[in-house]
DNA sequence: GTGAAAGCGCTAACAA
DNA sequence: TTGTTAGCGCTTTCAC
C-alpha cells in the first residue's frame, strides 16, 4: 500500500502538505493540489484505514454478535443491518455466539479493545436461561454502546428493537377464531427463549377469550424430531383444525404432515407460521405467515447505535423501538 | 480504555517497562512483572487492537464477501470460517455482494486499505455473467491474498474452493437411473452460475448415457415462481419419475408438488436435492439430498488463507481443494 | 533491570 | 502557501 510518506517523497513535499492537498485544504495552493491528487490516483492512494482509526479514536465499525447463523431470521437481520451500516460507512465484524454464554462474553470483550465502536446483538439463549446482564453492563460502561434486538435483556439500559410477539400471536389466534376453528394448537420449538414465551402467552390469552377450548401447546426440542412430534399431536387429536407455530420450521411441517394425513387445509385445518416468504413457499398450500420484517429490524438496530456513535457527547436517552409484525394471508387459511 | 501510558504514570515506570512486562520479558525483575500484571488485572487492561494492527501491520482481520446471506448453503459456509478463524484468533468482518458486480468491487476495494488481511470470497453471480476478473488481480498484486470457493474465477491464481458438482449430480441421477426410473429431470433456479452449470452437465452426462431420454431440464428463474413453473413441469410430464433439484429448495417445492397431485413419493416418483438437513425435513417424506459440507467448505477456505496469511515470506503454490459431497438417502428415493 | 526514543500512517495545531 | 512537530497506543532497539 502506497503511503503519505512515499507520495510527498516523489513529489518533493512535505507529508502534511499531501495530506491537506488530499483533504482538500485550503491552505495549500490549487496547483499542488492538482499535482498530489494526480499521484495518488496514480497510485491509487487509499488512507490507510487502521492509521486513521487509531488517530481519530473510532473504528467505524460494527460488532454484531449474533447466537446462530443458520436461522433465517437472523441472518435476515443481520442482512438489514449490513446494508444500512453500508450506507453510512460502517463495516461489520460478526461474531456467532452459538447460543452459548461463555461465547457472548467473550466475543463481547475480544471486540471491546479498539476494534469496534459499538455493538448490536441477540441475547444467547443460555444468556437468557441463566439470565446473566453483567457482561452487557461492563460494556456499556466502557463507552461501547450495545443495541439489543429481538431477544433482550430488559434489564440492561441501552436501546433495544422488539417485535411486538405478544400482539402478533394473540391477533393470530384470534383469526383463527374467527374462521370458526374449534381446536387451535401452539407449536413451538423456542419456548426458553423470551420471544417464545410472548408468544406462547399471546396465544393463550386469545384461547382463553374464546372459552372454546384450554390451550393446547406442542413444545418441541429443536429440529431433529419435529416431524415426529407433529405427527402424533394430529394422531392424538383428531378434531384440531387450527395451528400457530411460533418458528420458522413447524409450521411448513404442519401442513405437510396434515395433507399427508389426508386432511385438506385450509378447509379441515388452518395453520399460521412465523416464517419468511422463502421458507412459506416450502408448503402446499402455501403457508400463511407472521412476517418479522427481520431486515427492518436490522435497519433500525443499525439506524439507533450509528445515530448514538455520531452524538456520543450528547447524553441521548435510551429508546425502545417495536417492530410491528404482519399477517400475510396465503393458502392455508381461510 | 486503559492505556500503557496510564499504567505507567501510576506505576511511576516507564511506558517500555509496563510493555515488557506484560510480555513477560526477561529483562524485567520479577517484583516489577507482578506489581504491572496486578494493576493491569485490576484496570481490565487489553491492548488497543488498532494500536497493533498499525505497528504490527497485520490486522488479524478476515474480509468475506458473499453474494447473498440469505441463501442458506452461503450462511452455512460463513459459519464454518467464522469458527475456524475465531479459532485461530482472526475475527472476521462480512460484506454482502448481493450478486452484483459493483458491490463486489466496492467491498473488495474498501476493506483493502488496512482493514483486512486477506479475502475469503464467493463470485457474484454478475461477476461470473461478465467474466470480470480484473479486481481480483488487482487486490491479489496489492499482496492481498484470497481465497475462492463454491463459485470461483478459473483465471484467477489464488487458493480455491470447490465442491465437485459435476460428480455430484452425475452420481446422483445414476441412482436414480439405477431405481429403474425413465423419465428423469433436471430443475434448476441457478442456471447462469458456474455450478449451475457443472450440476446440469453432471446429470445430462448421466442421462445421455442410459440412452433412455433427452435431457429434460427446466429452468426457473428465482424462487418467485417454483410452484407454478415445478406443477407446469408435472401436469406435461405424466411420466415424470425421477426429479434431480439443483437448489435447495426446488426439491422440496417438487415434493410437496408430487404429493399434492396424489402421486407417490418415493413409489412413484423419487426426488433428490441440494439442501441441508434443516431444510430438507420440509417435505413429507423427507428429501434426499446431495450434502455440500458448507460448514467444511468454509472451514477449508479459512485454513487456505490463515495459513498463505501465516507464510507470507514463502511463495507457496496455489492449491485447489474439493470438498466431495455425499449423497444422504432419505424418504424421496427408494 | 529500566528508560528513552523511534516508528507504524495519519491529522492538525502551530511555525515559518 | 508550505513545513515542522506532536501525538494516537504500541513494540523494540539501543543506551544507561
Amino acid at each position: 500500500m502506497v503511503t503519505l510518506k512515499q507520495l510527498a517523497k516523489e513529489l518533493n513535499v512535505s507529508i502534511s502538505t499531501v495530506s491537506k492537498a488530499l483533504n482538500n485544504s485550503e491552505e495549500i495552493g490549487d496547483e499542488t493540489i492538482k499535482r498530489v491528487k494526480e499521484l495518488a490516483e496514480l497510485y491509487n492512494y487509499k488512507p490507510n484505514k487502521v492509521a486513521l482509526s487509531l488517530k481519530q479514536n473510532k473504528t467505524n465499525t460494527i460488532g454484531v454478535i449474533i447466537p446462530d447463523i443458520l436461522n433465517h431470521f437472523l441472518s435476515k437481520v443481520l442482512f438489514g443491518i449490513e446494508r444500512e451500516a453500508a450506507q453510512h460507512g460502517y463495516n461489520i465484524i460478526t461474531c456467532i455466539s452459538n447460543e452459548s454464554l461463555e461465547k457472548e462474553k467473550h466475543s463481547l470483550q475480544l471486540l471491546a479493545n479498539g476494534s469496534v465502536d459499538g455493538f448490536i446483538l441477540c441475547v444467547a439463549e443460555e444468556t437468557q436461561v441463566k439470565n446473566e446482564i453483567a457482561h452487557f453492563k461492563k460494556t456499556i460502561s466502557q463507552g461501547l454502546p450495545i443495541v439489543m434486538f429481538d431477544r433482550v435483556a430488559h434489564d440492561v439500559l441501552c436501546d433495544k428493537v422488539i417485535v411486538d410477539d405478544f400482539d402478533a400471536t394473540y391477533r393470530a389466534t384470534k383469526s383463527l377464531i374467527e374462521e370458526n376453528r374449534k381446536q387451535i394448537a401452539f407449536i413451538t420449538n423456542i419456548d426458553e427463549l423470551s420471544v417464545g414465551k410472548l408468544r406462547e402467552r399471546g396465544y393463550n390469552k386469545a384461547i382463553l377469550e374464546s372459552r372454546n377450548h384450554e390451550p393446547l401447546v406442542l413444545k418441541m426440542n429443536k429440529l431433529k424430531d419435529s416431524q415426529q412430534k407433529i405427527k402424533s399431536l394430529f394422531k392424538k387429536h383428531k378434531k384440531l383444525d387450527g395451528v400457530i407455530a411460533a418458528d420458522s420450521s413447524s409450521g411448513i411441517i404442519a401442513i405437510n404432515t396434515a395433507v399427508s394425513f389426508g386432511r385438506k387445509v385450509p378447509k379441515d385445518i388452518s395453520v399460521i407460521g412465523f416464517s419468511s416468504q422463502s421458507v412459506a413457499i416450502h408448503s402446499i398450500p402455501k403457508l400463511t405467515t407472521i412476517r418479522q420484517h427481520a431486515k427492518i429490524i436490522g435497519a433500525n438496530a443499525a439506524q439507533l447505535l450509528i445515530h448514538r456513535l455520531q452524538n456520543m457527547s450528547e447524553d441521548i436517552d435510551v429508546k425502545t423501538k417495536i417492530v410491528k409484525t404482519s399477517l400475510v394471508k396465503s393458502k392455508s387459511t381461510l
